[in-house]
DNA sequence: CATGAATGAGTCTTCATTCAT
DNA sequence: TATGAATGAAGACTCATTCAT
């Protein structure tokens, strides 16, 4: 078992990263939020940047751990879709901190990004492989399956992002959150199952 | 007109900072990218913050005039929308950099980010201005026509930005890069108009 | 008799010592070379200094101790004299760590190193006292037997340290290192009581 | 013409570094010797070893310099000797912090030293090709020159070294100083050229 | 207008030492 | 006795900003 401490730290890591940013993030804030001092951070941890590496990773880790069991729990490519689709926006808006921190820092160019970019792209792929066997049993088409699995992960972390934003601005009650995130789903839905047109 | 300098310091600026992003980009590097000694860049800006939200608040009126241009030589939501799509996709593609720096520092907490939102939410408001006049002429269907805005917007930027980064690692030759372009435009189209199902 | 993780310590705190100087060796690196925890040293020792500084002592008296019994076992002082030499010689040369240890903290301002210059005087008044008994038997000739003795102290020194680094680069023999020895003597030896010139 | 705030750096930096070795030295505390802000330093220098590094280079430049000249203003091997423990004694007396600052790293194992090792070992071999050319008109009688070259270098050095460090603790005029200088020269002139032993 | 040397507040990181177990 | 997690003071280094020339 992890250490007590270590969680501690992990915890208010999260916090002070999604709200900062990396770079603007302050050891002595952490520590602080933390309440341990600055030198216990570095017990555990060789530096800021495997702090955050570890962060990122334990994240997406479990986003696709989360992610693969709403798809193997449903059969046809098109429940699967939509299990990812559930997933992706729960996950999100349930861990609002650590999507903060996965999005915010997904696009860059810095070399920190590029280890995590692997992760990213392990995402995607489950959604590309989603497209590709519906195109299979004949339930999706589309031209590009990886474009248009990027596509559907930028619609889906966009706008829980831009949510997320307007949920920090007003309180809002878990009720109005959860309300949010079927209104999210259900806008994903639509653009990826029915489209804008009216057929 | 503007100074001769002060073109070659933003020429520099978006260069350091869509590599570097805001926080790791030093001011030392753009005077040197930009051939002037330091003193110069804050002789014609008041601070690193004003000279990235010059540039940022530049950018974006470019995008958005660029928006409304392609908007306004079509008639009908349905021409619009594509006109739409294509202006950003072009838009970005033809102006990497900048797409890079716009994208990056789009999503994030921060104060200075506060501001830049604000142009941000202006350029989805054209899309989601598009989306209910459609809705008003019955050729498009969709129950939350902002969240769609966001979603089609996340669609588009992550897609290019994904593909920016591809065509920065194997350097592309400008046809290919046209060809990625359709590609994206292609793909968002089938995106937004004819979804993932067959009807 | 002394407790058995004391002599571990005092061990691994020579040969890190000797490695690292006594700024650059950390006390994390003597716990791991000995094979116990850092807490294990501080029970043990009061401080890095006092760990140090024990060591500095005890090296020290080995070696009054071993020049003492080399010049004690001869009568005349050119064998005493050749008796120091040798002592000197052969006990850094098969006790290297130490030497390192010794020898590169012999000179320094910091205030660490005055409680051990003592013990040095008190080895380089050994090589006085006998110079002083050459010339009062008439065997010696010199001007200034504290100079000389500091000289002489200096020149096996350096000598043995010499060696030693080009020692470590290559690892030798112990054939070799015995036979380095033994240059290093004659060496001296002829320095002391032959000098450059031919009469 | 090197800026004139280098200059006072580096003066800052010898009596800094020679008082308290490299590890001890604190930027800090060089800055406010030379009257200047910390980063100041940082502007003319990379770093602290870069700092140091330079002090020892352009101190053993200005000691081989001083030793040549002394050597080449003589022509016999003996008198040329003679003129590099002049030299040799002289400069350092003269420059006692740079003294302290070369003789104490010149002997530790760190990687900082090895650079500094070759710098001495050019000195050195100054003194070994005296010895050879000394052999070889038949003037001089050694078994091992190299050795011997290191054995001078070493008995001058420490000499000098204990003087200085003699002269700190009792502050002495410039009379006495110029006096021990004398004593150290004729001290070590009679080590290598007249030996211990009446002939 | 332009320069670039100088500044110093701000940060990350290290490491000797302590202490509860 | 022994441990090793926790501490926090200390120190190297960065970099946006200023200002005299």
């Amino acid at each position: 078992m992890r250490h007590q401490k270590v969680d501690v730290i992990l915890q208010a890591a999260v916090e002070v990263f999604s709200d900062q940013g990396f770079d603007q993030a302050k050891m002595d804030d952490i520590a602080q939020a933390a309440g341990v001092a600055k030198g216990t951070i570095y017990y555990h941890f060789k530096s800021k940047e495997d702090l955050f590496t570890g962060l990122m990773d334990e994240g997406m880790e479990k986003l696709i751990g989360c992610a693969k069991r709403h798809i193997d729990s449903e059969d046809s490519p098109v429940d699967q879709m939509h299990g990812l689709i559930r997933a992706h926006s729960q996950f999100f808006m349930e861990n609002g901190k650590l999507a903060k921190l996965l999005l915010n820092e997904a696009f860059g160019t810095k070399e920190r990004q590029q280890k995590f970019r692997a992760s990213i792209r392990e995402y995607i792929q489950l959604i590309e492989l989603l497209i590709e066997r519906g195109i299979a049993t004949g339930d999706f088409q589309f031209d590009y399956p990886s474009e248009m699995a990027i596509a559907i992960f930028g619609a889906g972390s966009v706008l829980v992002l831009h949510k997320l934003y307007a949920l920090e601005d007003n309180a809002w009650t878990s009720e109005e959150s959860e309300e949010v995130t079927q209104m999210i789903i259900q806008s994903l839905s639509q653009l990826v199952f029915r489209s804008l047109l009216i057929k």
